[in-house]
DNA sequence: CGTCGCATTGATATCGCTCAAATCCGGTGG
DNA sequence: CCACCGGATTTGAGCGATATCAATGCGACG
């Protein structure tokens, strides 16, 4: 969904966009670096990372397919950070200089460039709100909440280690397992022994944090 | 600085746009309404909230002066929510239909728009990394080196009460106050009594969490 | 069959939250 | 000018939730 959400835009940069598949842990591009085009995850997902003086990683921030890297890639770069890709990853590099002629010359463009960013927009305020729940299970439900776009009871196929899925709530991997284990004694969810798969009981909808 | 960067939005539609002063706690519009314009904030603060099936408030979005309300505005509210103001604010309301019209006709006006996009995505995400810090200590110290965009040294004025920055960092005032005082007692920062300056040690810039 | 990665489970430590109270300060009215 | 009041800050003590450390189970894969 969040990729089909942006393959317009893949599509209108056809020409001027450069397609790069990276390995992981290629950096694209280094804090100080003048920001000179937007970068689209296409397949896969790019990371940014900040060290602290003593090396230690101190934060990170993903964006997955259909999300520009980093943040909205119209300003420059807050952090001093670095910008790597983990996972193999497909970019669709678009020149920053591209991308403004068109808004500024193509209205059709420029709004569907400007309803994009407030997809992005809502999707990080999403995230920030969950974050904002300071209990373990708040978050959890939220989660499901916004990722669940069916009618309750619907069933919600994990494709990512539980964790992956405990750091995007801000978790442990034992507390977010935890939790689970708790909702499901709870009667809001149930889930598969493996745990890879969902099913989000009518009640835990309301609860949704 | 907000303010500052959305005052051209204000111009923009000095004709179309319809400013309103919004005593407290009175409703914006509710869950369910069509989005039919666009909410930027001129003055005071915008809250979003949410309640759970019991009546208890469980979640907030606060937006400052110079930010849309709520989110992007161009996409439908996420939320079974509510918005309302709990302090006098001013808001300008300005019909979708003529913010689209403009993107899509006026060149000029649609690069800063996304440029405007641009810059509140950035802060959506510093907060959301703010508060991926799990020790206090960490939000704190990003949130100086966010707000803090002179050279290290420098004094930043609280002009909010502490439980208001609390609730920023997603902290309770006491945690934030002694949080505080170990930053201070390990020479990170410096504070007047009163708590009303902070200023910022070298060192504290680099550890910016 | 062995190993590896990940899920699961248990025990403990730690941090921030909660409740409670004292203090400080600005403002207000006598 | 001074006493009082109300709100915010400051400080204290204890609790609870989550992180952390450690170990085991389980399935996939070579």
């Amino acid at each position: 969904m969040n990729g089909a959400g942006a393959t317009w835009l893949g599509e209108a940069f056809g020409a001027a966009g450069k397609v790069q598949t990276v390995p992981a842990g290629e950096l694209l591009f280094r804090l100080g670096d003048v920001p000179a085009a937007l970068y689209l995850v296409l397949e896969g997902e790019a990371r940014a990372r900040r060290f602290s003086p003593d090396g230690a990683e101190i934060l990170m921030q993903r964006s997955r397919a259909g999300e520009l890297f980093a943040e909205a890639g119209l300003v420059a770069p807050r952090y001093s950070c670095e910008a790597f890709c983990p996972l193999i990853t497909t970019i669709l590099r678009i020149p920053l200089a591209e991308v403004r002629a068109r808004i500024a010359n193509d209205g059709e463009f420029a709004l569907r460039f400007a309803q994009f960013q407030a997809v992005a927009m809502r999707r990080q305020c999403a995230r920030y709100e969950r974050l904002r729940l300071k209990r373990a299970a708040d978050r959890v439900l939220h989660y499901l909440n916004c990722e669940l776009t069916g009618p309750a009871g619907a069933t919600l196929a994990l494709d990512i280690p539980l964790a992956e899925w405990a750091d995007d709530l801000g978790l442990e991997p034992e507390t977010l397992y935890r939790t689970l284990a708790e909702l499901e004694k709870k009667g809001l969810i149930q889930r598969e022994p493996r745990g890879r798969r969902i099913r989000i009981a009518g009640a835990a909808a309301a609860c949704g944090g």
